[in-house]
DNA sequence: GTCTATAGGCTGATAGAC
DNA sequence: GTCTATCAGCCTATAGAC
């Protein structure tokens, strides 16, 4: 299960990743995955039933690697905005280090409308978004955020920012001067503790309240 | 150039531009788009030189579409906050109006890195984002939005969130309940209200006031 | 302009030697 | 486990009748 065995899995997995990724399935044969990684196309269909099954695999692999990263990042007593900023963090550091995990979910929902992802993505909703939403709403209990926005809404908004920048890659690129390859690593970074900033901002609402009239200055200090 | 010649050509085009959409360029055959467009296969080829050259008609409608939509919707005498408003309503009704203009560019995004879409981006970048960051920077500069954002940045924030709508649209229809076809028309139609407010929030910040000295008060709540 | 027929190439997948 | 050889089917694209 180890050794060679598993080397040649894995070699092959990491490779139909960076190729499903980067071309989509439809567009990406089982050829070109065997000579990417350098093993015998026939030795693909040993390990998996199909190009189909690969495929799955592969994806099973990365929503792992997206809901561990995400999961780490989140301790249990976070304050409301904390829970904001960390999701934020949490997706540039991915969108940085493993920029195809991103790229593949993003293909996975347009190509199969989440077909083979949605059990991750609901247990994701459940857990993680279910934080953020719930971080939002406590912060409009206490006051400290603005009541009048939904918290379903605006926890996709704050989501939103950094996913768009994976999503629409290089339209951001183009926008921020760096051509369709996209934002730069460090374009990502400043971007992201703008988001951050910026959905804060937008949840603080205009106006502090008399009950609450704390704030922070943001990226001055 | 009209009637029967001009029936067959729109009509292929229109198959071509709903299955290039739904399963993308790669998986989409020239047989399908026959079938669909109740057309000869053979004929597709007197009207086109290529699948290729196909797809890249059936784009540069879709963005001539998508830059007459907007550009319909910008008056030159708004202000600022009408601009921001104006942009956000206007990816609602595109979206709403015709769900797979964006999902054609969407794909084209993540399939050829805009490869083919870069000359519209770049235009559409140096007009209408142009526009929606320059009335940010103006209201900034009368003090009706907080000075300490970056300009760029917080109008990809604004385009960000409805734009994620369209393309994580299975992800935002299971945080919304829907499931993965997505929101529901009204669901887009009420976040885009919601975007429009949060964006204003978050550029208005926590103070309305023209200085932008701030308290420090850390941990209040 | 519209059709039938088909070429030529590539694809996913399998059989079977080692 | 890893390899070679190969098949059946589908794909884009074209030739040529009408």
């Amino acid at each position: 299960m180890i050794t060679r065995a598993h080397d040649a899995r894995t070699a092959i997995l990491d490779s139909a990743e960076r190729l499903f990724a980067s071309r989509g399935f439809a567009a990406t044969t089982i050829k070109q995955i065997a000579a990417e990684s350098s093993q015998n196309s026939a030795l693909i269909y040993y390990y998996y039933d199909s190009k189909a099954s690969l495929y799955r695999h592969v994806l099973e692999r990365v929503i792992n690697e997206i809901r561990s990263e995400a999961a780490k990042r989140l301790t249990d007593d976070s304050d409301p905005e904390s829970v904001i900023t960390a999701v934020v963090e949490s997706q540039v550091a991915v969108l940085n280090n493993r920029p195809s995990l991103q790229v593949l979910l993003a293909r996975e929902l347009i190509d199969w409308k989440a077909a083979h992802a949605e059990p991750a993505i609901r247990s994701l909703s459940a857990t993680l978004f279910e934080r953020l939403r719930l971080a939002i709403a406590a912060g409009q209990g206490t006051g400290a955020f603005r009541a009048d926005l939904d918290p379903t809404f605006a926890a996709i908004s704050v989501i939103a920012q950094v996913g768009y920048l994976v999503l629409a890659r290089p339209v951001a690129g183009i926008l921020l001067g760096r051509g369709t390859d996209g934002p730069a690593p460090d374009d990502i970074r400043r971007f992201g503790k703008h988001a951050a900033a910026f959905a804060l901002s937008g949840l603080r609402g205009p106006v502090a309240t008399d009950l609450q009239t704390s704030f922070r200055a943001e990226g001055g200090s």
